[in-house]
DNA sequence: CACGTTACGGTTGAA
DNA sequence: CGTTCAACCGTAACG
């Protein structure tokens, strides 16, 4: 599936995008830009392209540090990122959010549900 | 110079 | 309906 993970983009809610304050773009209001001059947001996952592009570049046999370079990502995402492509095989980040487990806090499993939207 | 891990601040989302 | 809390997010820094 890592081919075809990327489909769940963050689209605009109706509820939020019909509350249009003014302006063009109200969202996206956190961009921030790194020391690699890339621009990313804080507490919030990457785009899926470019995930999508890492895992892609990886593959084709280049350096993690040509990647991070290229892609304007820390080369710790970078490694993250590779690291759960190769474990979960899936281009997506866990799962954010999400209060604990009653059942979890019993003290019998760990495992928290991962659930994909 | 390249890579892995930790530390930090921030957001998300169910309970 | 609003708050709480733990987990994950990615960058920045350390080794």
């Amino acid at each position: 599936m890592a081919a075809l993970a990327g489909a769940v983009p963050r689209m605009m809610r109706p509820s939020l995008a019909q509350s249009y304050p003014r302006s063009g773009f109200p969202l996206e209001g956190q961009g921030r830009v790194n020391q690699l001059g890339g621009v990313f947001i804080n507490g919030r996952p990457l785009p899926n392209h470019i995930r999508h592009k890492i895992v892609e570049m990886a593959h084709h046999g280049i350096r993690p540090c040509v990647i991070s370079r290229q892609l304007r990502v820390s080369h710790g995402c970078v490694s993250k990122i590779l690291c759960r492509y190769q474990e979960t095989g899936s281009i997506r980040p866990g799962a954010i959010g999400g209060s604990k487990p009653k059942v979890s806090r019993t003290g019998q499993l760990d495992s928290r549900g991962q659930c994909r939207k």
